[in-house]
DNA sequence: CAGAAAAATGCAAACGTTTGCAAATTTTTA
DNA sequence: TAAAAATTTGCAAACGTTTGCATTTTTCTG
């Protein structure tokens, strides 16, 4: 065994292009590309030879070359607009599983994923740059952050585009994502039952999604008399324990429910409260939302809201592939889950 | 105002490519290249005229055709192997935060990320393929799993190509990581300061940067005549409680302190003592590894062996782009930093 | 075994840019 | 104002595939 097998060795002219490989099997360009692809049309003999030939020699299709002619990229896009916090995915576990899924699906179909983080105070034409690029057969958005409008403005006109977010009665762009209304509905009714009468929410409520649980909060509060306040609250790591500090400082007294609008916001608060001695649930009852691996593991472990991400992530690929073979699909919204566990 | 500017109004032909753009503007396709691409080559005022005129109609460039010509993609790889865990990453939050730093570090610098997540059990070719594609310009390896020799086979063919993890004694391929034989050091170094004398590893020692870690903690450990084992533990979220919980049942009366080789283990950790009413630090104390932002939230605080995550990001894509220019890079270790906590 | 049908292969034109070089235009110089 | 220089533009050949169509080769049929 001279073990030359797939080596490349120096001063032997490198096959780079599908026309070396066929000046080496004695064969036309064309028949190559059909071999490789593993088509019929190709002797079967012949197919065996040449795809023998490009593992020995190591070849690999370059595939721009490729792309170009068959107008597909075989990408799909996965933006994640940060409009409200530059550092707010980072931190926040619930876009990163996101996105774990996403690839995994992704990976499974045959497809690549370009990911790009978008700030759109600094690029306004963020959308039609990524959609135009030609880069990508399709395009997913993580979160609508404050971009709701504008991706509204191009759904129609483009059809491979489905969203991770809130659904709007009556928007045009396909979205996924959990009920939120329904979730703040749930968490308010959960906090409720468990005693408390001064609910605060803490979170950021620009983004629409966080809006709804708010909302949905609102709602089942009004209806049973009970206070609910909004404290703005933002995701970045550094932030949220600097907030959820003051509010505590500022509101502790007072409350005795929080409704968290992210696990990790959650969690921060069960270290405030413990730091100021603050009993949990027994003074303050808190509700997370997401429900990610780590709110089991908190002490006391989180009651929160469960969203099924992987299930989340296999419809925005499915919906997306329907959508990039030319189908209109609808909205999918998933039903959230209350999860009971030891703080509320 | 009519209001149609940058609006494609049906029925006129839209503007797909750069000669649709030349034909209106009444130049030559290769003027209209070059106006787009802000070449001085072009009059100043025919240049602003055809960006004002694709602005006009909202043309973007055909990204795929453009690489092919110009032989660079502006796109770099990010591979995540998954030798061990398939689920590993997805709640590992470490790799993670360091994917949203790279994501930040490339989109300034005018380069879009492609993700793939690697089963080399799966697929063995994962790397050439991956390299061969022309995809993509560069290459980020984001962990070593079980693929070092693989990764080592490719390294002196390959140039743009730079990876997180430990770094060996004479190894080819350009590596960026933090000194984990150190970390575990310091890691053993303060358990034992601490008072433990009988020294738990939970952790999975295939992975070489995790058998680095145990390494260095037993270097310190056998000297100072601390007796120290690891346990196998995996980093899937679902598995991760289920072996803490086993490991803990089985040696939790005889052991002291806990190196956990990574915070969200060493979560796992603290969350099992206390549901066994095991006090830490009184009875056992615990020490992770990573410093993610959580670490800082839970009761007690977690101990643990900081990487600089947001550095390491830095000069991976800093080395990648001197690599990209050709130049042969070394690697570049970081220096982990004891972060004293709560629990040890 | 001739002729028809089927299978395999080759040819050449795309895909939409970029860019070296030549040609045309404008500006400068003497 | 003519020639030279400088600036703009156009032309056409790449980049490396894929694929419709034509052509050749093989296999089948009567």
């Amino acid at each position: 065994m001279s073990g030359d097998e797939k080596s490349v060795r120096p001063g032997i002219a490198p096959v780079r292009t599908i026309t070396d490989l066929a000046l080496l099997a004695g064969v036309s360009p064309g028949t190559v590309s059909r071999a490789l692809a593993g088509k019929s049309l190709v002797n079967a003999k012949t197919r065996e030879r040449i795809q023998k030939l490009a593992r020995k020699h190591g070849f690999q299709l370059n595939q721009m070359a490729s792309n170009l002619r068959r107008q597909r990229t075989g990408v799909v896009g996965v933006a994640i607009p940060l409009g409200h916090d530059r550092r707010q995915q980072i931190s926040d576990g619930f876009f990163m599983t996101l996105l774990g899924y996403l690839a995994d699906e992704l990976t499974e179909r045959g497809y690549d994923l370009m990911l790009r983080r978008v700030i759109p105070d600094q690029d306004g034409d963020w959308l039609d740059r990524f959609i135009g690029s030609g880069m990508t057969d399709g395009l997913i958005i993580i979160g609508q952050s404050d971009q709701f409008d504008r991706i509204e403005d191009v759904a129609d006109g483009y059809l491979p585009m489905v969203v991770w977010g809130n659904h709007q009665e009556g928007q045009r762009h396909c979205v996924v994502g959990t009920n939120n209304r329904l979730g703040g509905k749930l968490a308010a009714e959960r906090l409720i039952a468990a005693g408390a009468t001064n609910i605060a929410f803490l979170g950021d409520t620009d983004p629409i999604e966080f809006a709804a649980r708010f909302a949905g909060a609102q709602e089942v509060a009004s209806k049973m008399n009970v206070p609910i306040a909004a404290l703005s609250t933002h995701l970045s790591p550094d932030r949220t324990a600097r907030e959820v500090s003051a509010h505590i400082a500022r509101f502790g007294g007072r409350i005795d429910g929080i409704f968290a609008a992210s696990d990790m916001i959650g969690i921060a608060c069960l270290k405030e409260l413990r730091d100021r001695a603050i009993s949990v649930p027994g003074q303050i009852r808190v509700i997370g939302f997401d429900d990610l691996p780590i709110a089991e593991q908190t002490v006391p472990p989180l009651t929160t809201i469960h969203q099924d991400i992987s299930a989340g992530a296999r419809a925005l690929v499915d919906l997306l592939m329907r959508r990039m073979a030319g189908e209109d699909t609808e909205s999918l919204v998933l039903p959230p889950h209350l999860i009971v566990r030891g703080t509320a």
